[in-house]
RNA sequence: AGACCUAUGGUGUAAUCGGUAACACAGCAGAUUUUGGUUCUGUCGUUCUAGGUUCGAGUCCUAGUAGGUCUACCA
């Protein structure tokens, strides 16, 4: 009864349990996914989304999935739309509809003449390198603005006339009048309005000038009620200034709780790096199932359910954390093995003939789909005279004891078919490369009614060579030859892209490979899950590598 | 150099008013296996340092050390 191991909290849901229990909110838990609508989300987003909307989920709340569109050079109507997507595809809902800080620009505008009247914040018409050079540093305090002791009222008219348009970009900015030799430099009278002449996405030409991140942030979280604003590390800096915001404004006291993000290894997280990959064309595109963005990892294959497990999994801390991919991929095979259907496809093909086996004659056997799953039943795969193993498979002398796959003299058995013998082999005079081997297999070992008391240790996949389609397979190795490409000082991280991360390869699949359906995931035996591209098609099938299978062989 | 944040096996985390440092991944070894997959078993290895408080410290205190963040009209 009592043996039951207490729940393990992590440090945000021991704050909510805490504040659950002292009535705070009433009980009610908020919290809300903000991302700018700039660029792809990746897995460092995927963190923050399981966190948010589990959050949401586990205390009966809600999480609002808002866009934070306040700078209207760089963001796009287009990575709305993606970004709901793969939000829906990771398996979560969001309260109400898809929210925009800019649709609060109004209330935000009246945020700031309030702060105005109370002589909170002043319009200053410095150019932003005087701000700059009169920031002060960490060391030393920064000297007040000559503009900082501006009545109200003038204040009021300046910030009015920078709404109407009357001034160029640049030319003025309100900032909050705070203390310029704060130690916190984020606190040295932050800049809280820009002009920006600019079109914005959705409220088009209404605007000319955009509220900055510390006062659009944290007011959205307010106006919408947020009671955990869950955030990175960096921002830890920033929640001094949220807190007297929301303290002169006397609104919602959302609460800013800074998290570690995620980093895990051979990925990077940094969109403008993710965008250079893209522009030097070293990716086919932001969803090139190479790159870490969701888009791209839903292309390589990874399930939904993997990536929110191993989200789920790593935990959440305050420490710098850089996660082995290795286990990125645990949950990916994990997910695969229990979904993908088995199949059989040589990449590296040996022709084998086997000569007592009649020329002409075809056999369809029956091959589990998943032994994993009894409900999966079987489908048909062709067995014939010649066929393809993989080259790897076969040697001219067996290397040793723990070696059974296919040698001269040695038995084997195919998948699902019957024990070869394997009788000699044949090469290319030039090269020495084997070019056929030759087996005799005895008829009465098919697989499911073997009589012939043979025993093989080794098991091969193969295609009948007669039935085979071939197939476009792209092979994928780590995109960066170092774990933490953009940690080096005095190297750039391009130098660490990996030019083998894509081999392009024709391989042969047993036929009913010809019909797989985009999306589909499968597991060709002994190589790896692989998944069917978008672009495939019964006349030209595409796959694209998700991951090998463990591989604990040895030679 | 200033402020703030963080230090537990190779990696990521747990240990909840101070009470035997545990789980997962990775590694290694073995069993099972018509996938050298899966599954199962075993194994390796951990509290940054120095003081202090205490019967007892990963946990509390002090001082160091190391790493991270911050001086954008980006978010």
């Amino acid at each position: 009864m009592s043996t039951e191991a207490r729940e393990s909290l992590n440090f945000i849901e021991q704050i909510i349990a805490e504040d659950i229990a002292n009535g705070k909110h009433n009980g009610m838990v908020h919290t809300r996914f903000p991302p700018e609508p700039n660029g792809f989300l990746h897995v460092g987003h995927c963190r923050a989304i399981v966190l948010n909307f589990d959050l949401g989920l586990k205390y009966g709340g809600k999480t609002n999935l808002r866009m934070d569109d306040t700078n209207p050079s760089t963001e796009k109507t287009d990575f709305v739309d993606n970004i709901k997507n793969d939000i829906h595809w990771l398996g979560y809902e969001w309260a109400n509809d898809v929210l925009y800080a800019s649709d609060y620009f109004g209330q935000l505008y009246d945020f700031a003449t309030q702060l105005i009247e109370k002589g909170l914040a002043y319009v200053d018409d410095s150019s932003a390198a005087e701000i700059a050079a009169t920031k002060g540093d960490t060391t030393s305090p920064g000297q007040n603005s000559p503009y900082r002791s501006r009545s109200i009222a003038e204040n009021l008219d300046l910030f009015a006339r920078m709404k109407a348009g009357e001034f160029p970009d640049g030319s003025r900015v309100l900032r909050a009048k705070i203390d310029m030799a704060a130690p916190n430099l984020l606190l040295r009278d932050p800049v809280l309005y820009r002009i920006k002449h600019e079109h914005h996405h959705r409220t088009g030409d209404a605007w000319c000038i955009y509220p900055m991140y510390d006062f659009a942030h944290g007011q959205s979280d307010s106006i919408e009620g947020i009671t955990h604003s869950l955030c990175s590390l960096e921002f830890r800096h920033h929640r001094d200034l949220y807190d007297w915001l929301i303290e002169k404004l006397e609104i919602f006291p959302s609460r800013q709780i800074e998290f570690a993000r995620m980093n895990v290894t051979y990925m990077i997280t940094s969109k403008r790096k993710l965008l250079k990959l893209v522009e030097e064309g070293l990716v086919s595109n932001w969803d090139d199932p190479r790159m870490p963005t969701i888009a791209g990892m839903r292309r390589r294959g990874y399930p939904a359910a993997a990536i929110v497990d191993f989200c789920r999994g790593i935990g959440l801390t305050k420490r710098d954390n850089m996660i082995e991919i290795e286990r990125l991929e645990y949950h990916v095979r994990q997910e695969l093995n229990q979904s993908a259907t088995r199949v059989m496809a040589v990449l590296d093909p040996l022709k084998v003939v086997i000569t007592n086996y009649p020329a002409g004659q075809v056999e369809w056997l029956a091959t589990e789909n998943n032994p994993e799953d009894p409900e999966s039943g079987t489908h048909e795969l062709p067995f014939s005279r010649e066929i393809y193993i993989e080259r790897e498979d076969f040697a001219t002398e067996a290397p040793n004891r723990k070696y059974f796959r296919m040698a001269p003299d040695r038995d084997v058995r195919l998948k699902s078919a019957y024990i070869l013998h394997c009788t000699g082999y044949e090469t290319d005079p030039a090269t020495g490369e084997v070019t056929e081997v030759h087996c005799t297999y005895y008829p009465d070992s098919k697989s499911g009614e073997d009589t012939s008391g043979v025993k093989a240790k080794g098991t091969l996949h193969f295609v009948s060579i007669a039935q085979a389609v071939k197939a476009e397979v792209r092979m994928y190795d780590r995109l960066f030859t170092d774990p933490n490409p953009t940690n080096h000082e005095d190297r750039d991280f391009l130098e660490f892209f990996n030019p083998d991360s894509l081999t392009v390869i024709t391989g042969y699949a047993e036929p009913s490979l010809a019909q797989a359906a985009p999306g589909a995931a499968y597991q060709f035996m002994r190589l790896g899950y692989f998944v069917a591209d978008e672009s495939t098609r019964p006349d030209a099938p595409v796959f694209n590598q998700t991951v090998t299978l463990k591989d604990s062989y040895r030679p």
